[in-house]
DNA sequence: ACGATTTGTTCGTCAAGTCGAACGATTGGA
DNA sequence: TCCAATCGTTCGACTTGACGAACAAATCGT
C-alpha cells in the first residue's frame, strides 16, 4: 500500500514525520493519517511528498519486485494488424522516468558466464536472435531458443550461457 | 499535466469518456473535469482509471528525434567484457524521461508494408534477428541483415518489406 | 427528416481529504 | 528534578473532490 511506501521512503531519508509534513508543506496530521493507512491522498499530496523526499513520484506507488516473465516465440499478445503477414508482439510497455539501455551480444559457447547484480530496481530483458543459451538469475535459469522473451530482476545474481556458437541476443536495460 | 496523460492514454485505448468512466466505476462528471485540468484526483480515482486503461499507474505521471543511425552486425562499440567469447554493443543508450516500447515483430515476403507516421517525436530502433530486409524511411529504405541495428523518426513515414520468409526483428519505439 | 443513442460538460449535494490546534509521550539539557 | 523541545496521534472546522442528474451537441439508424 501507499502509506507502507511513504513509511519506508521517509525511514529511508532519516526524516521525522513533523519534518517531513513542514518540508512538504502539508499538515503533520495529514501525513499521520497517511502513513496510518486512512484516507487516500490526492496527487497534489502525494507530490508535495515525492518532492521533499527527492524520489520519482511512481516510487510510492511501488508493489513488490516484479516477477520473472518468459514470453516463447510463439507467446506474447499479437497486435493487430491489416496485413497478415505482419506479426509485431509487444514485450514490454516501459513506464515514464526511467532509462533503458539496448545491448546487442553475441557469445560462444564455453564456460557459463556469472553477472555481477546491477544497482537495486534494475530489470533486464533479454531477446534470442539466434543460436540457443540458457540464462536467468540464479535457480530460475531457462532454456533460450530464438525469439523467446525473457525478463528479470538485474539486482540479483544472473548468468549466461551459450549453447550454440555466435548465439545473439538482445538486452534492453531498465534502470530505475 | 496528469490531464493529458488520462486523455493521452483514453484515445489510445480509443474509448470514449463515457466509456471508461463507466469500466472505472467512477463518475463521468470526475473524469470530464480531471481531463479538463480542474482538480487532483485521489489515488482511488487514478488507480480506478489505470485499471480500466490497462496501463501501470505510474504512466499517467508524464509523459527531438535524433538522425537516423545504422550499426552493422559487425559495427558498434564492443563494450569491454572479461570474457573474449561474450560481445555486447551498447546500441541506444536512452535519455531520462522517455518511454520506450518493445516490440518483436515476424514478417514475410509480399507486399510493402507502410506505416502510418506515429506521434511528432517518436523514434523507432530496428534490431534484424534473422531473415533479411528493407526498412526505413521514405527514401532512406536499407537493406537489413540479421544484426543489422537501424534507428530513425518514427514521425515520418517509413516502410518494411520482408525479403525472406519468417523475417524477425525487433523493434523499440520510443515515445517522448 | 426525425427520434434515439452517445458524446462531453455543468450544476448542486454529499462525503472525504486537508488543515490547524491541542493532546499525551518521549527525549535531552541544565 | 524540572523545563523545553520534539515526537506522533487525535479532534473539530473548513475545503475540496466525487457523485448523480440535467444539459446541449454530435452521431447513428430508420
Amino acid at each position: 500500500m501507499i502509506a507502507a511506501a511513504i513509511k519506508r521512503e521517509r525511514s529511508r531519508a532519516g526524516k521525522s514525520l513533523s519534518a517531513l509534513a513542514a518540508e512538504a508543506g502539508i499538515a503533520k496530521s495529514t501525513l499521520s493519517q497517511l502513513e496510518a493507512g486512512n484516507g487516500n491522498p490526492s496527487v497534489e499530496t502525494l507530490w508535495a511528498l515525492a518532492a521533499a523526499l527527492d524520489v520519482p513520484l511512481s516510487l510510492l506507488f511501488e508493489t513488490e519486485a516484479p516477477a520473472t516473465r518468459l514470453i516463447r516465440a510463439d507467446e506474447g499478445e499479437v497486435l493487430a494488424s491489416e496485413q497478415s503477414d505482419f506479426a509485431a508482439v509487444l514485450l514490454s510497455r516501459s513506464p515514464p522516468n526511467v532509462r533503458r539501455d539496448v545491448y546487442r551480444v553475441v557469445m560462444q559457447p564455453g564456460e557459463i558466464r556469472r553477472a555481477q547484480p546491477h544497482p537495486r530496481g534494475t530489470v533486464e530483458h533479454m531477446l534470442v536472435c539466434s543460436g540457443q543459451m540458457r540464462a536467468g538469475p540464479e535457480g530460475q535459469e531457462e532454456q533460450l531458443w530464438p525469439g523467446d522473451y525473457y525478463t528479470y530482476p538485474g539486482d540479483h545474481p544472473h548468468t549466461y550461457e551459450a549453447k550454440q556458437p555466435d548465439t545473439m541476443f538482445l538486452i534492453v536495460m531498465e534502470a530505475p
